[in-house]
Parts: structure tokens; C-alpha cells; sequence
DNA sequence: GTCTATACGCTGATAGAC
DNA sequence: GTCTATCAGCGTATAGAC
């Protein structure tokens, strides 16, 4: 399972030394609030080097930014890959992010505040990048197989990864104390059945759909 | 309707047209890529006058995450003092909160990603903050009252706001091009009858809850 | 209370030896 | 490729007149 493979700190290249330490950096002060020094100290490395491989402070982030990015559109495609129903590809598309969330914080983190963090001027925002697009598609796809109830696109995608984002939001604000993948299965649950109070929960028969 | 009254420009107290002015700054070049120069040349005020308000840059920031914090919550107020049910409630902000997404666009802007941006470091994140607590109060007495399905409070939540606030995420980065207004009726009937395609849409029924 | 002019620290970036 | 030393500019904040 190399979904986002993490990067052993220690005896690494000098490239993957920055980007891991900026990444912590960033993630935990904010990008304005580090300095290329802080970084070069973190990393063990000079200045120079930082220059020499990344061209500056915007060079890194854009830097991580393409690398998570290719890591977390790999996480798609293997997703994509196996053979599923499109309901069960968004299953383990949450069910995955869930568990990323929880082992590797930063990552999930420094993706989703990306584009609102100021800096990356010129990216496309994070929502309309290839994985993304990529999960719109597969709601996309259960809709014409019959798997997912008809509707406008944009709605349909909101609904169904709506609640899991927003959920990941709250955990990574600390305001949900649990391990997020305790929530799984009733938030499935939720997310197919409604909120409405006549639809009987169903996740303690379905378990693990992934 | 006053809810986020929008305060115009001319003609206003000092302090006024200086949050205002702040307000466009940080939504459109974000908070570390706007001076206090630039603060001051756009609401045609003086440095010193700055200071003297609100202590520096930082402090404007605070002053507007508390001003519109506020008026958030007086929003949620006023839909919480009618006599609704917990489910209009809910319907109710949603259509509330699209509807300002669309006409008071940096209002919303800001403070959804207020806490993500690096300034208010000791602040509370926004999503335990008082307007929001409110709206988890809603559902939950929703729960209680036997109009939205039992379950796990966190996930109720996320369940009924996930979606809207989702959508008003892509609309504000621009991927979603057309009014959230046009896709209300749908979303709403989403949230409570879930992406089972079993589940017949109704929103065509039971227009207009608001 | 409002303004202008000024100070000074920090930070991104470069030069040049090794 | 890596490093140290150094620079230049920006941006916060203050001092002090009005």
C-alpha cells in the first residue's frame, strides 16, 4: 500500500531532507512564517543548497505542492484501478484519506490549505486539480451505472465528499478529538442514506465495504 | 434582512473604512502579501491613525474576525429566534450563507479561511467558534426532536453543512462558475435524502422551505 | 486624533571560496 | 554541489509635529 509514501528523514538526498522539513515547517507556523533559514536549519543543510536545488522559498513550496500532488493523484488512480463499483471507489477514496489523515497530518494538511495559503499565485486551485477532477469523475460514472442517484454534478460530488472533507477539516483544527477513521461506516452510511429520519442506518450490516 | 450588514465605504468612521479596506486586501492578495502602506493608501487614512486603532496589522485582522464573527452569529441568532423546525433551521443558513457567498463574496471568504490563513495564531479555530457550535446545536436538537435521522453528532453535522460548504469552496475558487443559488433546492434535498439512487428526488415538490 | 518622516529588524537572495 | 558571509529591500513600528 504506497499511497504517499513517507520519507525516512534520515540518510535521505538533500532534496527530500528540505522538502520533508518544509513541509513540517509549513504546515505547523504557516509559509510566511518560516524562513528560508529555518528551513536550511531544520534540514540540516545551507542556503546555498536550497537556492541550488529549489531556487528560493517558492520554488519549495511549488516544489512539495507537485510532488504531494503526484503521490495523492497515484492514490487515485490505483483507486481507479481496481475493480469496483464507482460507490465503492468513493468509499475508499474516504476511507483512505481518513487514514491519511491520521498517519500523515502534514501531507493531508499542507494539501488542502495549499491554495489558500498565498502563496502558489499562479496554480490552479487545489479543488479543480487532476485528483480532484478525478473523484468528480467516478461520482460521475456511479451516476450514469445506476449506482448514484441522478443530479447535477457539482451537487452530487459536493454531497459525496463533502461531509468526509469537512470532517477532515475538523479533525485537522483539533476540534474532533477521535481518530477520524472510528467515523467511517456512519458516515457512509450518511452520505447514501441521507439525513432524512425515516432511512434506517444500514453500516452495521455493511461493514467494510473497502 | 441585516444580516452582515455591508458597511459603505464613503463617509465612514475611520476605523470602518479601514476594516473594510483590510477586508479586500487580505481576501484578494492575501493577509502577509498586504502591507499596513497598503491598508493605509486604500482607506486614504494615515499610518499613525492605523496604530492608533488597532495597534498594528495583526490587530486589524482580529478586529475584523471578531466584527464579522458577530455578525455571523447574530445571523444564526435571528434564524434560531423564528419558529422553525431544526431541519428549516438548517435549510435556512444554507440558503443564507449561498446567498452571501454570492453578494458579500470577501465576507465569507475571510472567514472561512481566517483561521487557515497564519494570522490569529492564538485564536480559536473558527469551526469550534460560537456561530458554529449553534449550527451542530440545531442538528442535534433536530436528532432529539425526531426530524434528522439518529447518529453521531460530528457526523450529523458534516452530513447536513459538508456539502453546502463544500460547494461554497469551489465557488469561491472559482471552479464553480454558475450562482450557488441555482443549486439550492437540489443540494437540499441531497443532505436529507443521501445519493442512494433508490431515493426519488423531491426537491421538484417541496421548493422554497425558506 | 491625525499625520509625516524615520528607524531598524528580518528575510529573501547573491557572491564567491572550497 | 556545498558552504559562509554579506547585501539590499521591504514592512512593521515609533517619534514627534500639528
Amino acid at each position: 500500500m504506497p499511497y504517499l509514501k513517507k520519507s525516512t528523514p534520515e540518510k535521505e538526498p538533500v532534496d527530500c531532507r528540505i522538502l520533508t522539513a518544509a513541509l513540517d515547517l509549513f504546515v505547523e507556523r504557516g509559509f510566511h512564517n518560516v524562513s528560508v533559514h529555518d528551513v536550511q536549519k531544520s534540514a540540516n543543510v545551507s542556503i546555498g543548497s536550497i537556492y541550488n536545488h529549489f531556487g528560493g522559498k517558492e520554488g519549495i513550496a511549488k516544489a512539495l505542492y507537485y510532488h504531494l500532488m503526484k503521490e495523492f493523484e497515484e492514490m487515485i488512480d490505483e483507486v481507479i484501478s481496481e475493480d469496483l463499483t464507482s460507490r465503492e471507489r468513493c468509499n475508499k477514496i474516504i476511507a483512505l484519506l481518513f487514514e491519511y489523515t491520521e498517519t500523515r497530518r502534514n501531507i493531508i494538511s499542507y494539501m488542502l490549505h495549499a491554495k489558500h495559503r498565498e502563496f502558489l499565485p499562479d496554480e490552479p486551485p487545489i479543488c479543480s486539480s487532476s485528483p480532484f477532477k478525478a473523484m468528480r469523475n467516478i461520482v460521475q460514472q456511479g451516476i450514469q451505472a445506476g449506482e448514484i442517484r441522478q443530479g447535477e454534478p457539482w451537487i452530487a460530488a459536493a454531497t459525496v465528499f463533502g461531509g468526509a472533507i469537512r470532517m477532515i477539516h475538523l479533525r485537522l483544527d483539533g476540534v474532533i478529538k477521535e481518530p477520524l477513521t472510528n467515523y467511517y461506516d456512519e458516515l457512509i452510511d450518511c452520505i447514501w442514506s441521507g439525513m432524512n429520519p425515516e432511512t434506517l442506518p444500514e453500516y452495521s450490516t455493511q461493514r467494510s465495504v473497502v
